[in-house]
DNA sequence: AGCCATCTACCGCAAACGCGGTATGGTCAA
DNA sequence: TTGACCATACCGCGTTTGCGGTAGATGGCT
């Protein structure tokens, strides 16, 4: 079936996990995309597509404005959110503003797959990816063995011993040159294990970390 | 009884909120203060106070590494460590680097008196407190009138609505610029409430605002 | 009317952070 | 032995924070 699809999303990471997966359907099409709050706000609804995937996280405003207007705009487009691991807050704010569904950042391209076509016949991915992520939690690792075909960003979520005690340390409220000297390393090497924990977990910021954190029990 | 103090602490609020505490009790000498871990390094052990109040954050470096050294060098002084709601985790690490007690920041006049005639009498400043931060999660405020003749830093703890609303979108994880844009403000306006939260809360970063916000149950 | 708390807004400055690199050495498995 | 992965360390650059001010507008309380 044709559809055509419109991405909002600043992460380069994510536009080309997004085009790799719709390789995998060829019949799908990609309109358009907007890597900023101000290019989607002028062209997005425009492209006129059937389905808009929008990240929460623009860099220059609220991707809930986005929906909102896109709602509006668009009303026969399926919007779905693209959202990170502890956005749980902000999605119910999303889901109100117009959004029928979302995809976790760090789902394989067999789940991106999934939740478009559960979007198109008229379904809701909500609970399923819910449910998948409440059961991660108590889950530890193998399960998600080389079965996916693509690079799937799934595979970044797995921390080295390393980062696991950044992530905890910037958790608890220290600043690098602190964590720096009760590692005992200097706090450039804190700044480069915090910069893969960023791109790991999809993540911009020191707050969203601890979220992530208190998602992973780890504080 | 004569009983001689030093001071580790930055901040100059807890200067000035112990200077004044310390008029309480004329017989109470404080012999010298640090503001820098630096200082304290090369000052506080040479003054050989009988009860050092020690700050886990400190600037320049780490409260608990202090705390190490001056229980090697003056095993007959107590340590207090000054902490913050929501430090526990620090904390433990701090007892086990030598600390017999701490007091909270945001405590009273008396109370900071008591802590300091528990720890001379051997006695360890610890639980009768975390107690009382326990209680404080399930009262609301009405308890601590007029009582207490000095100005102290409790009274500061009582946040505004449009503060707890910040404190809320601060830790969700949102920055200063989708925080203004979300309450329909300027980014300034989200700085002064911030900074002003930081004040109150004793704090200096946003994660140790998270922190906070958890121990008060706001996320 | 005066006072005080609150919310708002702005400024400048220093520090910390976020992000893009690059690079070296060690370990371990293919 | 050749990759890979990891931990370490460093750089530059732009943005964001943190913190010190000041100040107008509002609304309530005395």
């Amino acid at each position: 079936m044709h559809t055509t699809i419109y991405l909002i999303e600043d992460d380069p990471t994510i536009h080309n996990f997004v085009q790799h997966t719709l390789l995998m359907r060829p019949d799908w099409h990609l309109l358009g995309l907007a890597s900023t709050f101000a290019q989607a706000s002028a062209e997005a609804a425009a492209a006129a597509a059937k389905v808009y995937l929008v990240d929460l996280g623009l860099p220059d405003g609220r991707g809930e404005d986005l929906l909102k207007s896109l709602a509006r705009s668009n009303p026969s487009a399926e919007l779905l959110v693209f959202t990170v691991f502890g956005d749980e807050s902000r999605l119910v704010d999303a889901l109100e503003c117009g959004a029928t569904g979302y995809v976790l950042k760090g789902c394989s391209s067999d789940e991106l797959v999934a939740a478009i076509e559960q979007i198109q016949e008229g379904g809701a991915p909500i609970s399923a990816m819910l449910a998948r992520h409440l059961l991660k939690r108590f889950r530890s690792v193998e399960d998600s063995l080389p079965a996916t075909s693509v690079a799937s960003l799934a595979e970044s979520v797995l921390l080295t011993d390393r980062e696991s005690e950044v992530l905890k340390l910037v958790a608890r409220g220290y600043v690098n040159k602190e964590i720096a000297s009760q590692l005992g390393v200097t706090p450039y090497t804190v700044g480069s294990h915090i910069k893969n924990l960023y791109k790991k977990l999809a993540v911009h910021t020191r707050v969203q970390v601890v979220r992530v954190a208190l998602d992973r029990g780890l504080v």
